[in-house]
DNA sequence: GCAGAATTCAAACGATCGTTTGAGCATACG
DNA sequence: CGTATGCTCAAACGATCGTTTGAATTCTGC
């Protein structure tokens, strides 16, 4: 008990925002209160509008923290492509998937995961429209890219078969439990297995004739 | 105004259950209230509880109204199959997708699907086990049915390829306006492409080494 | 070490939630 | 006709919601 930090190793705004991830996984935006997000925090009920201002914009913070560093990986491995050779679908999808993964299997990032897929169903409008305005860039980056590598396939054609490989990745992200380790698989070669399957599954989804 | 029944074309309980559809759909499950609800329906707040002793109750019968109809189409497709040859893997997928295309193009089957992704999004105990109790024969029917069909896959490997494509067709139907149908195509001609295109999607995801 | 800013706290606000109650109305049956 | 029975209604219940308040406390810079 040297230092004063056993407990509190992340500050108050830290610690509302790993609790709100968890519940808002677990019972939805409506279902998780701010007492139940509070009190499992370990602050006082009144800190989250102290911090965040409101219920609604503690949800957007939510998202601005994990959604940073995910399309900034991503960007940065898509940036990383084609250097010396024109970039594969394989490649780019890869670019899209790996990072999304690898949050998924640090810390809390499967909680967050469930967030995203909430977000997907409730066709809320504001929420769509803060990730639009926040995030869309991605996402057009991406589509792009496969315009480029998918050039047999029409405008709407395309965007159709993005958004059902989209809906199977966020769903199987957010559901797991279905993807079993085996035994003597190491945690990081389970994780590339898992990454080359949805690879492949989403490269057919994309490019079948 | 000959008969009494001009806007009473419906019982209590079924304007119940149509109001219920559309703001579950909209607000989802905690979101839509009770008197929001009733009041949509033009019946009384106490009715709900009158009529299906509580809000649970009803959101499972939302459910059980339009899932029993569904499955039961699912199934009829699925019987009339193989009759003079073993069933392809698109005509098993025709008969898993089409009725659910078919609902959601009648009425208000659309907002039913919203409804449908809201329920796998929220990982609700309960209304998943309510789920698997009522219709879980039916998935465990045509998953048989796909292990037949590709041999080649473990099962572990199968399980999670019709996840994929679960999640991906249950994202797409509750979502749409993506796919919109262009001038001098029929509506009829239109839902067949979706179908075929949807097929296509899935048997590609499902069927690649 | 002290003023001033930043943060935390207990308490209360009005609003809304799901549910219950008991009287009132309708319809059906002897 | 009278009486059960099924249904609707307005009103109220206690609980919980997000938010606000003003005082108490902790932190910061001089």
């Amino acid at each position: 008990m040297s230092a004063s930090s056993v407990n509190t190793a992340s500050s108050t705004r830290d610690r509302i925002l790993g609790a709100a991830e968890q519940l808002f996984a677990q019972r939805g935006f409506d279902g998780a209160s701010l007492r139940q997000l509070t009190t499992a925090a370990g602050v006082n009920l009144a800190a989250v509008n102290y911090h965040f201002g409101s219920k609604e914009k503690l949800v957007e913070e939510v998202f601005r923290r994990r959604l940073d560093a995910l399309n900034a990986d991503r960007l940065a491995a898509l940036a990383r492509l084609g250097s010396d050779h024109p970039a594969t679908l394989e490649e780019v999808l890869a670019a899209y998937i790996r990072p999304a993964l690898e949050l998924s299997h640090e810390g809390n990032g499967a909680l967050f995961m469930r967030v995203l897929a909430r977000a997907f169903a409730e066709h809320d409008d504001t929420l769509r429209q803060f990730l639009s305005e926040n995030y869309g860039h991605v996402m057009r980056q991406f589509t792009a890219e496969f315009a480029r590598l998918l050039p047999h396939l029409g405008k709407p054609e395309l965007y159709w078969r993005i958004d059902l490989v989209t809906g199977a990745l966020t769903h199987a992200m957010s559901g797991f439990g279905m993807i079993q380790r085996k035994g003597g698989v190491s945690e990081q070669a389970h994780r590339e297995q898992t990454v080359q399957h949805l690879i492949r599954f989403a490269a057919a989804g994309l490019s079948h004739p």
